[in-house]
RNA sequence: GCCGCCAUAGUCUAAUGGUUAGGACGCUUGCCUCUCACGCAGGUAUCAGGGGUUCAAAUCCCCUUGGCGGUGCCA
C-alpha cells in the first residue's frame, strides 16, 4: 500500500477564508488518519493575483488552527521546491509540456486573440476549434522559429470515455466532446493551473487529491493527462462549497469570512477548527465537540456531504462558548484581559472581573458591551425605572427607602464578598424587607444596568466602598423626588 | 445555451426499504437563583413537488421545480 499523502494547494490572494481552511483541514485529517503525509504548495501561476506576504498568512493561519505541515516552503522536504513560480523557473513544467505534446496529448496554438473571439457563439460561449492541432510539424516549427506567441494546449480526443470516481460523489461521467483543449502553457511561459497543479500532483507523489467540487467537472481533463503521460492517476475527494446563505457562497467578498477576523473578534482558534470540520462531515456518533486529535481519530470520507452548507456563526458562537468554559480560570483571564482594558475598566481588579465573566462569554469581543457600566458608569444615564421589579415588588420610592438605609448602615460592614454576602440579607431582615428587594436595589444602583455580570454582593465587592457609596448616593439623587 | 452536481426543521446533520424520522445550534417553557448567564428538565419545527417500483419509500427509478458549479492565457 503506498503511502498517503495529501496537498493543500492555495493561491496566495492574501488572506484564508473559512472555506480555504476547511479544504486544508480535511487534507490533513485525511492524510493524519492514514499515517499519511501533509504538503502546503503555493500555486502563483498567476501572476496578476499574487499578493505579498500571503504565504505568511496561509503559514500563520495553520499554525494557529493546530495544522501541521510535513512539507512545504517553509519548512521544506524531497519534493521540493513547493512554490509553482519556482518550479517554473526551474522549467519543470516547460520540460513536462514538451513531453506531452511528444506524446499526442497537447499542441501549440498559435491563434490570436481575434480568432479565438471569432469563434464565440450566441450564448456568449467559446469553444477552441483545434484548428492548430491539423498544423503540419513543419508549420508548427517554422512558426516557433519565426517567434510567434503561441500557448499549449491540451489535446482532448472525441469520443472517449471519461467516468471516473469520486469517494463523495461517486461516478462522474462526462462526454468528452463537451470538454475543450485547455490552455496549458500561457503565452508568457507559465503553466495554468490545469497543467501544473497535475504535473506537480504526480511529481510529488500525491494520492488523493482533496480540493473544491469547482473541480468535478474538469476532473476528466486531468484524468485524460494522467492517461496520456502513462501516469498513475489518484483518488479524488471533491469538497462541496460554503455558503453564505442559499444563493450566495461564502467568500471573501462578504467580509467577515476570515479565519484572522473571527480570531480578531475573541474566538479560539479550536472552536473555529470544529466548526468548519462539522460544516460538510459528520462524525459517527453525536457528539460534536471534538479537539483536533479526537478529529483525526473520527474522521472517515464517508462522513463527507455531498450538499454545500450555510454558514451559522451562531453555532460556532455556541461551540466557542464551550471552548471557554473549559478554560482555567488563569487562561480566560489572560485571554479576557485585552478585551477588559479595551473597555477602560483596568483601575478595577482585573482577575475578578474576569471570574465574573468566565461563564458568561460566547466570544470574547463580547466583554467590552457586558462591562462597559464599571468604567463608563457616570458617562450612562441613570434611568430610575430601574428599580421597577415586579417579582420584588420594588420601585422608585422602595429604592429611595432602601439605598438611604444602605448609607446609614454601610459602615457595619467590610465590602468584600464574604462580608457582604452576611451584611445585605441582614440588612434587609433588619428593616423588614425581602432580601431581593435590597440586592436588586442595590445591584441597579451601582451599575444602571438591568443585568449584570454577577449580582449586587459581586459589584459591590468589585467597586469597594467608596466607589459603591458614590454610585448610590447618585443613584439616590435620581429618585429624590418621590 | 450546453454539461455536471445537489435537495431531511430557520441552520448543521443522522437514517443506507420497515424508526413515534435521531442528535446539535436557534427559538421557547419551567426549575435553580440577588439580575444576567451557566446548569438541569421539557417544548417547538423537517423528508421541495408529482409520478412510478414495492406488501412497505425520506431511502430505489423517472419527471418537474429550485439551488450551486463548470463552460477563462483564474484557480
Amino acid at each position: 500500500m503506498k503511502k498517503v499523502r495529501t496537498r493543500f494547494a492555495p493561491s496566495p490572494t492574501g488572506f484564508m477564508h473559512i472555506g480555504n481552511l476547511r479544504t486544508a483541514l480535511y487534507a490533513y485529517l485525511y492524510a493524519k488518519k492514514n499515517d499519511g503525509t501533509f504538503l502546503l504548495r503555493i500555486e502563483d501561476t498567476d501572476k496578476e493575483r499574487f499578493v505579498d506576504g500571503a504565504v505568511d498568512v496561509i503559514y500563520r493561519t495553520l499554525k494557529t488552527s493546530g495544522i501541521e505541515i510535513d512539507e512545504g516552503p517553509l519548512n521544506g522536504g524531497a519534493y521540493g521546491p513547493y512554490i509553482q513560480s519556482l518550479r517554473s523557473d526551474a522549467g519543470i513544467y516547460r520540460k513536462y509540456a514538451d513531453e506531452l505534446i511528444k506524446k499526442g496529448g497537447a499542441y501549440h496554438c498559435f491563434c490570436t486573440k481575434e480568432r479565438l473571439e471569432s469563434l464565440t457563439d450566441k450564448n456568449g460561449i467559446r469553444t477552441y476549434d483545434k484548428h492548430c492541432l491539423k498544423l503540419s510539424a513543419e508549420e508548427t516549427a517554422k512558426n516557433l522559429k519565426d517567434g510567434l506567441a503561441y500557448v499549449v494546449r491540451q489535446n482532448i480526443p472525441k469520443d472517449t470515455p471519461t467516468a471516473y470516481d469520486d469517494l463523495v460523489f461517486g461516478k462522474i461521467n462526462i462526454d468528452s466532446n463537451d470538454l475543450e483543449d485547455n490552455i496549458l502553457i500561457k503565452s508568457d511561459g507559465m503553466p495554468t493551473y490545469n497543467f501544473a497543479n497535475v504535473v506537480d500532483d504526480h511529481l510529488m507523489d500525491i494520492t488523493h487529491v482533496i480540493r473544491g467540487v469547482e473541480y468535478l467537472s474538469s476532473t476528466p481533463k486531468y484524468n485524460l493527462m494522467y492517461d496520456a503521460f502513462g501516469w498513475e492517476r489518484p483518488v479524488y475527494i471533491h469538497l462541496q462549497l460554503i455558503m453564505k446563505d442559499a444563493t450566495r457562497k461564502l467568500s471573501k467578498r462578504y467580509g467577515d469570512a476570515n479565519f484572522e477576523d473571527f480570531i480578531a473578534k475573541g474566538y479560539l482558534p479550536q472552536a473555529i477548527v470544529n466548526y468548519i470540520a462539522l460544516l460538510g462531515w459528520s462524525p459517527k456518533d453525536n457528539v460534536e465537540k471534538m479537539s483536533l486529535p479526537e478529529l483525526i481519530e473520527n474522521f472517515s470520507v464517508d462522513g463527507l456531504s455531498r450538499s454545500s452548507s450555510i454558514f451559522d456563526e451562531n453555532k460556532m458562537r455556541w461551540l466557542n462558548s464551550q471552548y471557554v468554559k473549559e478554560l482555567t480560570q488563569e487562561e480566560f483571564t489572560c485571554l479576557a484581559a485585552p478585551f477588559i482594558r479595551h473597555s477602560k475598566a483596568s483601575a478595577f481588579d482585573l482577575s475578578k472581573i474576569a471570574a465574573l465573566l468566565h461563564t458568561r462569554t460566547e466570544i470574547l469581543s463580547d466583554i467590552p458591551g457586558l462591562i462597559d457600566f464599571i468604567a463608563e458608569y457616570y458617562d450612562m444615564d441613570f434611568d430610575p425605572t430601574l428599580f421597577v421589579n415586579q417579582k420584588w415588588k420594588t420601585d422608585q420610592a422602595v429604592a429611595k427607602k432602601i439605598l438611604s438605609l444602605f448609607l446609614e448602615e454601610e459602615k457595619n460592614t467590610e465590602f468584600d464578598e464574604e462580608a457582604l454576602h452576611a451584611f445585605l440579607p441582614s440588612l434587609a431582615e433588619k428593616y423588614g424587607y425581602k432580601k431581593g428587594q435590597v440586592l436588586w436595589c442595590v445591584r441597579i444602583a451601582v451599575t444602571a444596568r438591568a443585568s449584570t455580570p454577577g449580582g449586587a454582593v459581586e459589584m459591590l465587592g468589585l467597586l469597594g466602598r467608596e466607589e459603591s457609596v458614590k454610585r448610590i448616593e447618585r443613584a439616590l439623587k435620581s429618585v429624590a423626588h418621590i
